[in-house]
DNA sequence: CGCCAGGCGGGGG
DNA sequence: CCCCCGCCTGGC
């Protein structure tokens, strides 16, 4: 990987990224198209990004020290996905051919506050309101930023939404979940979650405690263990994955399901991955 | 109007 | 443990 600095934007060559993949695959919320590029709210700071020819990117607003120090990190690029791709694609012939169509498809490492939250809203809905109701709540209680005549709002910090009425975040169209997000809120608060502590678990481990906030089933707590705790091992499974697993592996109950998650052992999320965005994306 | 959407909680077998 | 139902809300 190679970082060119010019005024205005950094020049990231040598890294396959696909963008449209990696970004709109469900695994986040907030990211947008523009023209010719995507522009997105992380690390609390306005980021455009613009895919050039031959596995290269302009990023905006982004030290040298910024990209090194946080974006190598969220994009996942300390890992060899050479390897990753190889060893997946061996393991059958649906996932080869996942591995394939969506190669430089990337896991995002996300920051574990937004990400439960954001997961917690995900239930029972579909990938569009998810996105209105988390721009929602980032207006109503986030910090409003600026960027070349684009404003945006940060997610909410754990102190902004703490004297949130649950009948406030009601209004905002969050339904039942309103009362998921003030029960995640408290436990963080007194100290019953923590995001470090959790990463130090084993998954089961993890997955236990945050099964204990309301609203978190295995889905949510999945979820947050594989895109913002680094819990590789963990493989979500929703409605949608359910029935690809039955339909191209065959498989009907847990026992099973257990079995095929286990046989990716470190991998497993990864896999879920490129399933999943395959699966989506193939049946329509 | 009913049904569904990238689940979950609660109750009952 | 497994199954089943209702659920805020908005779109179709």
């Amino acid at each position: 990987m190679n970082i060119k600095e010019y005024t205005d934007f950094l020049r990231i060559s040598g890294v396959e990224i696909n963008f449209d993949a990696t970004f709109f695959s469900g695994q986040c919320f907030r990211w947008k198209k523009v023209d010719g590029g995507y522009i997105g709210v992380v690390n609390r700071k306005i980021v455009l990004v613009y895919p050039q020819d031959n596995n290269t990117f302009d990023i905006y607003n982004c030290s040298p020290d910024e990209f090194k120090k946080f974006f190598y990190w969220y994009f996942d690029l300390d890992k060899d996905y050479d390897l990753i791709l190889k060893e997946l694609s061996e393991h059958d012939e649906i996932l080869k051919k996942a591995v394939e169509k969506y190669r430089g498809m990337r896991l995002l490492n996300q920051e574990p506050f937004e990400c439960m939250i954001s997961f917690i809203i995900s239930q029972n809905n579909n990938i569009k309101r998810i996105q209105i109701l988390v721009e929602r709540l980032c207006q109503a209680y986030g910090e409003k930023i600026e960027y070349k005549g684009f404003s945006f709002w940060t997610f909410p910090e754990i102190e902004d939404l703490k004297k949130v009425s649950i009948e406030e975040l009601k209004c905002l169209g969050l339904g039942y979940r309103a009362e998921y997000i003030k029960d995640a809120i408290a436990k963080l608060e007194e100290g019953k979650i923590d995001f470090e502590s959790l990463a130090s678990l084993e998954s089961d481990e993890a997955r236990k405690i945050l099964k204990t906030v309301k609203g978190i089933g295995d889905k949510v707590a999945d979820c947050i263990l594989l895109y913002s705790l680094q819990k590789y091992d963990v493989f979500p499974v929703d409605v949608w994955v359910k029935r690809a697993l039955r339909e191209y592996y065959g498989i009907e109950n847990i026992k099973q399901l257990r079995q095929f998650i286990k046989s990716f052992g470190e991998l497993a999320g990864y896999a879920q991955l490129f399933l999943f965005h395959y699966i989506r994306n193939s049946n329509k």
